[in-house]
RNA sequence: GGCGACAUAGCCAAGUGGUAAGGCAGUGGUUUGCAAAACCAUCACUCCCCAGUUCGAAUCUGGGUGUCGCCUCCA
């Protein structure tokens, strides 16, 4: 498999540093707000990727975590008179409700940097010893200076970054790019008891930490969006291979931003949708769709057509399944000479997917073989001889495949049933048929539609769903 | 100023040397009692522009234009 390693500015062939496992660390939220559609694209992709990994038989260790102490959930918890640990936890929470709508595997592990504050304060201490940070009263900073390979991830060099460094001069800081490891508490914030006194972890070592702790001292794959190459992930490398002596990440992937009206949708700039209410519009299975259409790490721009799109898009592959499902149940015992051809060249729909997927994990081309798979089997589920047996063998591979990028999991298997009424107008109508009614029948399949029931009258009998 | 990315049909979007995937929308047809869904056909002589390399370029090289992102919290 190949990915496009940020650190090399290339794709390379995946080695994971143990034959059969891969261990991955994703940068999770920082939880003083819902999520937003920007948001969730790291979540949607990385989560295929870590499919993808299982599938093809890694075991994957896939670590992420909650950032549940920082200014933001500070500011937060002042606005709205209660404790940071409670805004943490409310959106901890409205976290789990959206990623898991959205079809988002819960990681093996998501530690939160409150939990980590020992590991934190070990890493900081080392950091001092080692000379590559110092306290300035009751901080610590990271002293990039001493770092030598500092800015090699983003490719650029301290004297560049430092006559374009629009950071704010502090008197606290030998060097403006130095960065907080550890924050002096001021009064009436939440604390932790430290060398330096009272105060709590800053943004960058907590990842460090997390990463050391849960993972080692080398991770096979660290990702995050594009915003955070510089200089979160920059400072993780610096921290961690600081304290470490050896390389930190093997391959670092960072996906493309999302915007709107092409500006970059984010909290600051306040031009953002969260999930949940794209999700209240559209459907959460609709905006993973939206997401695997395109590459991971093209820019995309976020519009209500495009969900629209992408629903109508999902609803092909849906109504493919739905239609080898009613076969499976309705079709016929013999297997057609045409639909032996057709099963045998099933594994090659597999192949292809596969090739896709091992190319930097190409989910808009892997969707476009199962788009290939659906037409083929729509082809034959048209006829009226359509055999049980087609109709399974394609679910199997169709319902794998989707299943590797996490789709069609929101109407997966339910055992959705009618209503008594409902049935019962069905068989009306099929009676008015069989007599060439047609008045009566139109009328009564107005009448299920507008209950919310769009029936469909295919060779081997009538099929519905609901709208 | 430094670093990086993107530009393919009405819309979305793959494709990194061999003659433009796929989806949405549209159009014509088949099927259907009519629908729905589906299938078939059609939908970019062309991939931002110019020059070059090559038998051959959307793909490589050089130049230009436009847009975006990072350099400050940010997926």
């Amino acid at each position: 498999m190949k990915l496009y390693n940020t650190l090399t500015m290339k794709k390379e062939d995946f080695v994971p540093l143990e034959s059969g496992k891969v261990s991955i660390y994703a940068c999770g939220p920082t939880v003083y707000n819902f999520f937003h559609i920007g948001n969730a694209r790291p979540l949607i992709m990385f989560d295929v990727l870590r499919r993808y990994f299982e599938y093809r038989g890694l075991e994957v260790t896939f670590v992420q975590n909650f950032t549940d102490i920082d200014d933001k959930i500070i500011n937060r918890a002042n606005e709205e008179g209660i404790e940071s640990s409670a805004v943490a936890e409310k959106y901890i929470n409205e976290y789990w409700t959206d990623a898991r709508g959205l079809g988002v595997k819960d990681a093996t592990a998501h530690p939160k940097a409150t939990e980590n504050v020992d590991g934190i304060i070990a890493m900081v201490s080392e950091l001092i010893e080692k000379g590559l940070a110092y306290q300035s009263g009751n901080d610590v900073y990271y002293r990039t200076s001493s770092f030598k390979e500092y800015g090699k991830l983003s490719n650029q060099n301290i004297d560049d970054l430092m006559v374009g460094a629009r950071v704010e001069t502090s008197e606290e800081k030998e060097n403006p790019l130095d960065f907080a490891l550890w924050k002096g508490a001021k009064p009436g914030e939440p604390s932790w008891a430290s060398p330096w006194g009272e105060g709590r972890p800053g943004w960058h070592i907590e990842c460090s930490a997390m990463a050391l702790r849960y993972l080692g001292k080398t991770v096979d794959i660290h990702c995050g969006g594009q915003d955070l190459i510089f200089p979160h992930h920059e400072n993780e490398i610096a921290q961690s291979e600081g304290v470490n002596g050896c390389q930190f990440v093997n391959y670092w992937l960072h996906n493309g931003f999302i915007s709107i009206d092409n500006k970059k949708m984010s909290k600051s700039l306040g031009n953002f949708f969260t999930v949940r209410e794209a999700a209240e519009a559209y459907g959460y299975e609709n905006i993973r769709m939206f997401m695997l259409m395109s590459h991971y790490r093209s820019p995309l721009s976020y519009s209500g057509d495009i969900l629209v799109s992408s629903k109508n898009a999902l609803e092909r592959i849906k109504t493919a399944r739905s239609s080898l499902t009613f076969i499976a149940e309705n079709g016929g015992d013999s297997v057609s000479e045409n639909e032996k051809k057709f099963i045998e060249t099933l594994g090659n729909y597999r192949d292809r997917f596969i090739e896709a997927m091992d190319d930097d994990f190409n989910t808009a081309d892997a969707i476009a073989v199962i788009f290939e798979l659906v037409r083929e089997s729509n082809s034959i589920c048209a006829s009226e001889n359509a055999s049980k047996l087609f109709a399974k063998e394609t679910l199997i591979i169709l319902g794998e495949l989707t299943g590797v990028l996490g789709l069609l999991y929101a109407s997966a298997g339910a055992e959705d049933t009618l209503e008594a009424e409902v049935e019962a107008l069905i068989k009306a109508r099929e009676l008015a048929r069989a007599e060439k009614n047609w008045g009566e029948a139109d009328k009564i399949r107005d009448e299920l539609t507008k209950m919310g029931i769009v029936l469909e009258d295919t060779k081997q009998g009538v099929k519905w769903k609901r709208a």
